[in-house]
DNA sequence: GGGGCTTATAGTAATAGTTCCTATTATTAT
DNA sequence: ATAATAATAGGAACTATTACTATAAGCCCC
């Protein structure tokens, strides 16, 4: 196995990334931290940072969020797809593009001339159905 | 005046909205806290911070940025349209809306079922033609 | 399958953007 | 004008992330 592009694999990097591809829950840097703690005791924070901003960087994994949150959070699937960033909870969930979101994944708006677009990101902000349940809502 | 929603309406954040509605670079909020602090020279970065949450919050302005980005930008108009951010430098453009990515922006999403949009976003990254012209490129 | 070049790691310190705290001041309703 | 209340200045605290450096581990070639 290499991991493309000169990285080396380590036993830190392979754990980070299996663990990583366990859940589909777009975990926080430190959440990742924790689960890869279980398996690798003595791995460093730091570790953890610089392999997710270096895997993300070569388009292995991507990192998502928004300018809200504080923490980046991240997906293990690099594919394009949307998002959806509950304002109470944080969670994330994929959303499957449609047609006609994925015309624009790709890259197709007019007005763009000039930017050049390496990639184009779609998120949606709200309630998770979780969050939707329990938030106490204004009835007007 | 009245900012709406029992916001008082002070010198600071009278100011402060001023100065944002000058600019269309999508400031910091210490770029802002800069050109606010030409007119009020003892105002503080804390004063600045609270008032653009809560302009936001209150809808009266937007957030912008992505999650790569450490620092918050901020956009006097509170209308959905997308931004095109550099990843060079940084910077953040605005991006009018064509009629389909409107009817993505009012909510017209399959897959979202159960999650409540409050907003949608959508963000390209890329580079800015500025960044563009002088960036390094592999000729590949 | 060992030597040596080179990259990655652990552990910790440092950074930076943002938020919190509190005594004081300003705004607004009356 | 006065009282009630919300906002401010200034600085301390917080926290996610990044930088640093001596040590350890991959990987290539023989």
């Amino acid at each position: 196995m290499k991991l493309e592009n000169s990285l080396r694999v380590t036993r830190q990097r392979r754990i980070l990334l299996e663990q990583l591809k366990l859940s589909d829950a777009h975990p926080t840097a430190s959440e990742i931290f924790d689960a890869v703690r279980k398996e690798l005791p003595r791995i460093s924070l730091a570790t953890v940072y610089r392999n997710l901003e270096l895997l993300a960087e070569k388009g292995l994994i991507q990192l998502v969020g928004t300018a809200e949150s504080r923490q980046k959070r991240f997906d293990w699937n690099p594919r394009p797809h949307c998002h959806a960033h509950c304002v109470r909870c944080g969670g994330v969930a994929d959303i499957e593009p449609s047609p006609e979101i994925n015309a624009l994944l790709r890259g197709s708006v007019d007005s763009l001339r000039d930017f050049e677009v390496l990639a184009a990101r779609i998120d949606f902000l709200g309630y998770c159905p979780q969050c939707r349940a329990t938030v106490p809502r204004c009835s007007e």
